[in-house]
DNA sequence: TGTACATCAGTGAACGCGCGTTCACTGATGTAC
DNA sequence: TGTACATCAGTGAACGCGCGTTCACTGATGTAC
């Protein structure tokens, strides 16, 4: 019994011409077992191959080896956290909401997505591989952190200082609340707004409150 | 060859009475193995077997299974980061200098063994097995953090506030800090006692300066 | 001082399992004539 | 309209491996008489 397992649900052939659909569906089946392991190294093809209801050697039609399968998850759950942290910043009014903004969206979706935020950043293999911090999708992420805090700066909203050494600290913080979080569930937290409230009124100077507070006053 | 490979170093047998010399060994052996992979899930018995020169077999001679092996590490390494921190608190001269010590060791201590530290609070496993926070190990840890924070508020080096809030954010930060280095280490990072100065200054508005500078006059 | 026996610290072989990967194959669907 | 053939999307069996764990054993060291 090598094959499929008697009385697992078996996957219906895609009709021909349309043989990428099985790489989505293996995809998606990879991602929901990190969701549930949060584990990279524990991810077998075996398991992914079972999740997907097609037998193991059917994943080598589309992904040269099970590193390549790994890897086409990582992209698929780093653009979707792009996507997030994106889309909550442009529904920002002003600098200080984008920021808000931003920072929450990357920490609701670590911890929506624990085991998918774990692989992408919880060990040496997803950002160390080969390329430089600058090329990286990290890196880019980070360039947006950046300039965000500089349009505070800018805004006179935050304190002014160097938006890059701020951005590391922000980013360093951000980090730590969610992956603490996820690592001691049982440990009395904050309010996930609060606390990155308190980041970045620290650690930026931030204002605390909205524009509509009148705590910032809108300057012709 | 299910034994000890031929050409593997074989351990030399403890004197009668000394069995328990092995399991030390075993500790150490798992240690060395944990420090390389800092994988908890991928360390095995019989790797580390192999890494004392032992049967694997020999294992269960002082532990009743895996599980009570990789507990028994857990506890050792606890241990030794409590003491790093406990030692450089205690050499340091006032309640500013005590708070900075204790930081900069609990980063040197996980930098320095990032895959025992990815093992303590890297995981759920680790923190959230059966006891509540307040009795683990690092929920002690955590209580000296608060108090030390409150000391330095009651000194008057401190901007006054919640001192558990503030612990909170702190610890958070410094886990982001040795987490997001051994995971990125490509990225530009500041040097270590520099960012833990601009957390303190900005988490919990730790004057900058040691008492010497004369920053903050001893009050007689 | 000699010897039978108990204890202690391990060892080697084997078990059943899941793994990544390779190989030759199957069977439905399309296309050429 | 019928039929031979090609293509496409997979499958089942097998490989060699390392794993956790169990089992019966070995052989050096101590102890009782």
């Amino acid at each position: 019994m090598t094959g499929i397992e008697r009385g697992a649900r078996r996957r219906p052939r895609s009709p021909q011409g349309e043989g990428g659909r099985l790489r989505a569906e293996l995809i998606a089946a990879a991602d929901r077992i990190l969701e549930r392991t949060g584990d990279e190294e524990g991810l077998s093809l075996r398991a992914v191959a079972r999740e997907a209801g097609v037998a193991a050697p059917s994943i080598y039609l589309h992904f040269a080896d099970k590193r390549a399968l790994v890897w086409a998850v990582l992209e698929a759950r780093f653009a979707e956290l792009a996507a997030a942290v994106t889309d909550a910043v442009a529904a920002a009014p002003d600098p200080a909401g984008e920021l808000r903004a931003g920072c929450l969206a990357y920490c609701r979706f670590a911890l929506d997505h624990p085991g998918a935020y774990r692989v992408l950043f919880g060990n040496r293999t997803a950002l160390t591989d080969d390329t430089a911090f600058e090329q990286s999708p990290g890196g880019n992420a980070f360039f947006i952190l950046v300039d965000g805090i500089r349009a505070c700066m800018d805004a006179g909203v935050a304190r002014p200082g160097d938006p890059l050494r701020a951005a590391t600290n922000v980013w360093t913080a951000l980090h730590g609340i969610v992956s603490l979080r996820s690592a001691a569930p049982s440990f009395p937290w904050p309010p996930l707004p609060e606390q990155i409230e308190d980041i970045l009124a620290g650690l930026v100077g931030l204002r605390s409150g909205t524009a509509a507070d009148g705590d910032v006053p809108a300057a012709g």
